[in-house]
DNA sequence: CCGTATCCGGGAAGATACTG
DNA sequence: CAGTATCTTCCCGGATACGG
């Protein structure tokens, strides 16, 4: 057995590095189902091109599926599959952090600004 | 009040993004103080530069903290802080996960072989 | 022993135009 | 609507040499 945890986070990098995985991640994960518009408007910075790159690396590995609805105008549908929600504690610890970090950092500028005036 | 978390996941992100900060933080969260040439054995493929720049940016987010001893030979010892032991949870979530997808993707190796025989 | 300085390539990511 | 194709830009990260 290995004693420190690197290849597991290694591992785990893998299937989450990148720009917007995560941020994918954290509006799927609440919708269940999104459609690629969908996409673009809760994430208004993302290009076409990431999001669909970003999209095509998820499903490869199997953390949400795709599914093409044959109909005019074109459906697709993004869903987070059963192996995608296991990643859920990871997008909640995360969250939590962020949100604890956000108020660190607003307590820390307060603190730069109370001190210079 | 923000119905999904991308703020948070990005204040997050903004802290850990960088090819080896997570990798760095797994070490030293297990021996909460380590030297400069004890990350350079723990991560052989890690170069200098980068080991370094990597250092300075979770020191400067207040992650881990840097001393320096006055001596010869030069001896430098970084410690997780408090805030940084904050993280636990995140890596303590990323290599559970990984443990899972390691034996995951043993499992689906497996099936393709027996398919293929 | 613990770094920094400098140079450089390659891949990540953006902009734009086009397609079924 | 849901992408792909193409071109370009940027900067991360590697290699190497040098400094305190």
């Amino acid at each position: 057995m290995s004693l420190n945890c690197q290849d597991e986070v290694e591992a785990t990098l893998e299937v989450l590095v990148g720009k917007w995985k995560l941020i994918i991640l954290s509006h799927i994960a609440l919708n269940k189902t999104m459609r690629f518009g969908e996409f673009q408007k809760s994430i208004p910075d993302i290009t076409k091109k990431m999001l669909s790159s970003q999209l095509r690396d998820l499903e490869y590995h199997g953390i949400i599926s795709r599914k093409v609805y044959n109909q005019m105008p074109l459906k697709v549908e993004y869903a987070i599959t059963e192996y995608g929600e296991s990643l859920k504690p990871i997008l909640d610890t995360l969250v939590h952090w962020g949100k604890n970090h956000i108020e660190y950092m607003s307590s820390q500028e307060k603190k730069v600004v109370d001190s210079s005036g």
